[in-house]
DNA sequence: TGAAATGTTGGGGCG
DNA sequence: ACGCCCCAACATTTC
């Protein structure tokens, strides 16, 4: 009698190595099946956006590729879940289903309504960890709750033993039986009519071993001026690993333990490799508060805000979506996320103050836009850090922290390298009025080519006005 | 992982 | 030589 396959459920972590539910599948010595589920109902409104699907339709192929290879089948279908693994485990006889925890609202209750179907059968789904350093019920404070403030967390994530990363199982045990698959192209998660991914695919390579060569050219040639270049968003001094985490295509845990390796070796040194694992401490922060705190994407954590004084000002939310509020390092940072799916995280601060503060737009109105449009698009960091920016969240940057358009731009955009990308219709105009274009003479103006409300949009907003009515705004609420 | 307003200090121009 | 003022530079406070 051939041993009964054990299915491995994929959802966000795409990848063979450091997968601790593909290990178990493998070390149960039966054949493995790989199954995706695209269930487009599952998420409700956060079904994936235009970028994420992008990503999502090539992350999938490289990992068939990688599962053919090893002689194992990924199954595709899309559809309800439930019904799909458990009538699927059904058919090929298997009683276990592995796969990684996942920490969406949807996906906790998916798992848990998975298993309890697959146990109306006798079967069960086993869940391991993977995606996070570290299970969020188990990192808590003294007194038994989530840390609500990053620095004790993050001391305290840096005090315990990480998990030592699996390695990829070294062959597969193929599921011999006949198992319908859904085609990836059918699914259309690649936009067509228009096709505008032209600027993601000039500027990603998704997959598992682009993600370990981002890494370890990162590693190379990076992570030791981290703390130095990483607020630069005209040179390459960050990771860019994000969408590569957000699909699992590389874990948190790869990644620590790949930099205390430098570290170890005498590679990496100085403050670089410390402040880079913090960013990733910010990730596993995000994800623990969204456990603890479901409501994190949609209501204020700290419930004052709940009666913040938004705007609703569409003219003004399409004008920063679209790169045109008049501040050129605003409009970079739109255009940079429009063409690539991504936005350094600096000018993600900026361009966040901005909507929240400069226009009083709500937060989540950014978060919306966000999510549609970036390769990283993450339920936890995206949320948390939009109420981190404006000032609703759990350990947030106070809200009278209203970042100066100018002041941030001439900072950390000195000589213009970022600007000039993205705004190409102020390029001609020298540093000193590159960030301020409405300061300029006429006659600088025209001789960069520039005329404002013409060839590049004159300030939709005042700053100092927009400062000072974003103070009362927060007046109404203190206290 | 702010910015602006306000306060303090000290050098230099000037009567 | 001296006091006065200006203001840049820095520090503190406030939002």
């Amino acid at each position: 009698m051939s041993q009964a396959p054990v299915i491995v459920w994929f959802r966000n972590d795409l990848r063979l190595a450091d997968h601790p539910a593909l290990r178990a599948a493998v070390e149960a010595d039966g054949p493995v099946l790989a199954v995706y589920v695209l269930d487009e109902a599952a998420a409700g409104t956060w079904r994936p956006g235009g970028a994420s699907r992008w990503w999502l339709h090539h992350s999938l192929a490289r990992l068939g590729d990688s599962l053919a290879a090893k002689g194992c089948p990924f199954v595709l279908r899309r559809g309800d879940t439930l019904d799909i693994i458990s009538s699927l485990a059904a058919d090929v006889g298997a009683e276990t289903v592995t796969g990684s925890r996942a920490f969406e609202p949807w996906s906790r209750q998916l798992e848990e309504a998975l298993n309890q179907r697959l146990g109306e059968s006798g079967r069960r789904l086993r869940r391991f960890s993977g995606t996070l350093l570290h299970d969020p019920d188990q990192l808590l404070t003294k007194s038994g709750g989530p840390y609500k403030v990053f620095t004790p967390f993050w001391r305290a994530l840096a005090a315990t033993p990480q998990r030592e990363p699996v390695k990829a199982p070294p062959h597969f045990k193929t599921f011999e039986g006949a198992v319908e698959s859904e085609n990836l192209e059918d699914w259309e998660l690649l936009p067509r009519n228009p096709d505008w991914a032209g600027g993601l695919r000039e500027a990603w390579t998704p997959g598992e071993e682009a993600a370990r060569a981002r890494l370890e050219a990162f590693l190379d040639e990076a992570i030791n001026d981290y703390a130095d270049k990483r607020n630069l968003p005209g040179q390459t001094g960050t990771s860019r690993l994000s969408p590569h985490l957000r699909f699992g295509e590389i874990s948190p845990a790869q990644i620590w333990q790949a930099v205390q390796a430098r570290l170890a070796r005498g590679d990496a040194r100085g403050k670089g490799a410390d402040v880079f694992l913090s960013e990733i401490a910010w990730r596993e922060f995000s994800y623990h508060l969204l456990h603890h705190f479901p409501s994190l994407p949609v209501a204020s954590f700290r419930e004052a805000f709940e009666k913040f004084p938004w705007q609703d000002a569409p003219d003004e939310l399409a004008a920063w979506q679209r790169g045109r509020t008049g501040y050129p390092i605003v409009d970079a940072g739109m255009r940079e996320l429009w063409h690539t799916g991504w936005m350094h995280n600096r000018v993600r601060m900026i361009v966040a103050s901005f909507l929240t503060k400069h226009l009083l737009l709500p937060w989540q109105a950014g978060e919306a836009w966000f999510w549609d449009t970036l390769v990283d698009a993450d339920l936890a960091s995206n949320a948390a850090s939009w109420q981190w920016v404006a000032g609703s969240g759990a350990d947030a940057a106070p809200y009278f922290r209203i970042f100066n358009p100018v002041i941030q731009g001439e900072k950390f955009d000195p000589d213009g390298t970022y600007v000039r990308k993205w705004v190409p219709e102020l390029a001609n105009l020298p540093n000193a009025k590159l960030h301020q274009p409405w300061t300029a003479s006429a006659s600088v103006l025209k001789g960069a080519g520039v005329e404002l409300g013409v060839t590049y949009p004159a300030p939709i907003v005042d700053h100092k006005q927009a400062r000072e009515r974003a103070l009362a705004a927060y007046k109404t609420i203190k206290g």
